[in-house]
DNA sequence: TCGCTTATGTAATATTTCATACATAAGACT
DNA sequence: AGTCTTATGTATGAAATATTACATAAGCGA
């Protein structure tokens, strides 16, 4: 628990800049999105050959490493930052890409252009793995929610991979299956659960693949992921921040209290905890 | 087109039982729902090993049967019936279905009790692949919405099939993604799309695999899958029908002019035809 | 420090659906 | 024909969210 944070000064939007600036050193620096730029995928840091030890990706941790000699050589690390596209709808994706730090959130688009979460990925999961099942390109967008550090590998390449079958295949479906549910759960989500619960799930799904307290988003940026109105996330946040278990300040995101979001939240938080 | 139903005196309720008879002998008989009974598919009609010709179900439609020779004596033919449950949630199926001129719905049921479909399958798709995929049960059960005919397999057989890779492994996966293609459209829906736009994609939906201009299903029913309140069904059916887009009576439900309810409907419908 | 941009606060009205209750009517079964 | 069950019709108030508009304030950069 963040104790730091429950010192109530620093509640209900009252902490100074101070404040911010000693706990919101987690992340990247980054601190606008580029919803409606280009694919600026091409000026991302550092790409390297990664460590064993530097993959934590859950779908990456291998027991042992020899039935996968010739696979991790191709594997990338990269960092993203938030707002960044992985891939466009309708654009194939000449990557596979494996969450470590960093959060990626699945976008549909209506025909109107309002915007809505499909799913959310994080270092148990995957995103771009239609590629490898699908012939069509993928109907979503990945976007990154939260900046930090993926594993990449080229579509091509894990294809091979995955056709060769054994355990690295059991696994991707595995993992399918789990994101079949997780995209399940959320048509029960907006069919029955209000902004305020829904907001909670969300909220806490985010800190398990973030592992931070802290992170940059913006009503307006969860109104798009959630499909809502942004001053609908507005007057959920602060009802949420009066009860004392979140904060936030112009685009930084602090969870308070854990515990009394889970309780806040509804179920769909819980059901899919147990999945992944 | 229906002509007979397009005769304005079979419309907005005035219909006669005459007309019903006459037009109504495309179902089974069954005529009621075991929404809350068991499991009921011991009770299903003739079980037979299919004819190749019978086997109209798109995922099953080998050109050249040579691949498949261990595989196709395995398949049995059965008829089920509206209402019948293939499989329950939380719980393993040890078939997995291809329907024929069935329609299955994949419902989940949130914390309080209330469902909602995530997918609808017909010949175009499969029903119980989670359990080919996933070692956990399905979160969904499969409840059918249209009686009719399928086909189906032990589901340890798929598995081995599955699992010998080649083509039919490659269109199983291709339908998988075309299938996580339909539950996000779904989330897209429930978001964006007021109820008689999402009725009447859900009626093109249902008719593209019934392949029947009339069924049996009442408001309540529907009201299930949509996971909306009765009444909110019968207005919009209500509305549908005074606009002569289809037409319904006791648990009959008949699609009148087609063309008009795909202007009617949201873009789901159109967005997921050129997918399967 | 000033001004600009942007995030958040807020209010008022409209729309959609919920939740509930009860009325009506179709048709199945005596 | 009479009765019963069930599907549909309808009304009403409540709740949730949309929609729009504008106010306020934080913090960045000149």
């Amino acid at each position: 628990m963040l104790n730091k944070l429950k010192d109530k000064k620093s509640l209900n939007g009252k902490f100074s800049t101070t404040n911010f600036t000693k706990l919101g050193n987690y992340g990247t620096g980054h601190t606008s999105f580029n919803t409606k730029g280009l694919n600026d995928f091409q000026r991302t840091s550092v790409i390297a050959f990664p460590k064993k030890e530097t993959v934590t990706n859950q779908l990456l941790a291998f027991e042992s490493g020899n039935d996968f000699a010739d696979f991790m050589p191709h594997l990338e690390s990269t960092s993203v930052a938030a707002g960044e596209y992985l891939y466009k709808s309708d654009e194939h994706s000449n990557y596979v890409y494996f969450p470590e730090t960093a959060v990626i959130s699945h976008l549909h688009t209506s025909a109107d252009g309002k915007t809505v979460e499909i799913a959310m990925i994080g270092s148990e999961g995957v995103s771009g793995l239609s590629e490898i099942f699908g012939t069509q390109p993928s109907a979503h967008c990945a976007q990154v929610t939260v900046g930090g550090s993926v594993t990449r590998i080229k579509t091509d390449l894990l294809k091979q991979e995955f056709h060769r079958g054994g355990d690295f295949q059991i696994r991707l479906l595995d993992y399918m299956n789990a994101h079949i549910l997780q995209i399940s759960q959320r048509i029960v989500c907006e069919s029955f659960h209000v902004i305020e619960e829904r907001l909670s799930s969300w909220l806490l799904m985010l800190q398990d693949r973030a592992q931070k307290d802290q992170w940059q988003i913006t009503h307006e940026q969860i109104s798009l992921i959630l499909g809502v109105n942004r001053p609908t996330i507005t007057q959920a946040a602060k009802n949420l921040r009066e009860k004392e278990l979140i904060d936030y300040s112009r685009g930084k995101f602090y969870i308070v209290d854990r515990e009394g979001l889970e309780f806040r939240a509804c179920e769909c938080y819980s059901t899919l905890q147990n999945v992944h």
